[in-house]
DNA sequence: ATCTTTCCCACCTAGGTGTGAACC
DNA sequence: ATGGTTCACACCTAGGTGGGAAAG
């Protein structure tokens, strides 16, 4: 038996049990990520995210364009950050050195964008946006992920029409190599940190200094 | 034959066509407007709502708290204003009259609650907010009313677990008297500007003049 | 003239940044 | 001592108010 529960007004689910095999959508579906070059930048130094107890924004924001849906077919969208590697790390020398086997990723946790079940046709009409994603160490209410640890960000599109049978539908799986990034609770690497000053809109404050 | 359109990202559906009979729900829904003092407060000044080009929000907010949906039952919450009586008016010697026959209400817009399709369950934890819907004389973005006429809060409750099927599924709606408001583009009776200015959190700037 | 509509504005609310000191 | 975590903070973005002048 599978179930599915609502976390919070935003979008979180969580699936227990975590891990199911289901079906593939039979279409040519095709998922482009939307900033690349700035995704791009911040990979050469390797991303780092932080996470908080409240919840922290990723940035570079994810988002995709799709094509190859059917028109006129229901799906949702599911966004899940997965374990990249088995280890957790060190940022010394300024360099990351494994540091020890990972801990379990406890919590299997999707955000649902909040358009919820559309058809393919609203899908592809213009780029999603996860703009309000948020990751945590501790908090409940966002996507709970181990400090130190390695991710990637994936990308579910479910062909359903009914947001109850989410756990029975047809899905396909779209992961980016853009998006792996090093959860941290503080920035190790200050070329990480002058980045997100120099393209997040919300760092301004930050860029004069 | 009956179509529903999605019109922005935020819950905006227009209905065409726009009358169509449906079965009721046969269960005791109770549904409670939120901050009823408040709405009240308004009712005795009669209320104005200003409507702009951008769209504007609704103040005070519509909310609602519900009992006596079943909880593993799925429903949709459709926001609905609707005409009151078939005239128009004009602001005069600090009173509403009558100015001759209302326009036509061209536009059956549905705000569709950003939620989508949720369980009973969910729908009755906690309040259900209505706090980003606008209105507009003109955007196709947003409900679109006119000026100088008389409109109700409705609220649709579908039982549906298929966006693509709310046409066809049944639905029980309630009206508040309390939300009984005049559309305007300016305030006409200043007793409802102070009013707005007092208790709008986004007007506190205007509090000490 | 009179009344309605439009638009720019100052001034708020709401909330997303990394900083740097303190804590563990 | 070392290095990860937490928190109040200043400083932004983003956007919701009615005012008031101008336009229709």
């Amino acid at each position: 038996v599978q179930r599915l529960e609502k976390f919070n007004s935003d979008g979180l689910f969580q699936l227990f049990p975590s891990n199911i095999k289901r079906q593939e959508i039979n279409s040519k579906i095709e998922v482009r990520l939307e900033e690349i070059d700035l995704w791009n930048i911040f990979k050469v130094l390797e991303t780092e995210m932080i996470i908080t107890r409240t919840g922290r924004r990723l940035f570079p924001t994810f988002a995709v364009t799709i094509t190859g849906l059917e028109p006129n077919i229901n799906y949702m969208l599911l966004l899940d950050i997965v374990p990249v590697g088995d280890n957790q790390y060190i940022y010394e020398d300024s360099k990351w050195h494994i540091a020890g086997k990972a801990m379990p990723h406890s919590f299997k946790r999707y955000y649902v964008h909040s358009n919820g079940v559309q058809m393919g046709l609203q899908w592809m009409k213009d780029c999603v946006q996860f703009n309000k994603v948020k990751i945590t160490n501790h908090s409940r209410e966002h996507i709970i992920l181990n400090s130190m640890h390695p991710y990637q960000i994936s990308l579910h599109i479910v062909e359903t029409s009914d947001i109850g049978s989410i756990t029975s539908a047809k899905y396909n799986t779209f992961t980016f190599d853009e998006t792996v990034f090093m959860a941290v609770t503080s920035y190790k690497n200050p070329d990480v940190t002058h980045a997100k000053i120099c393209y997040n809109p919300f760092a301004m404050a930050l860029r004069g200094i």
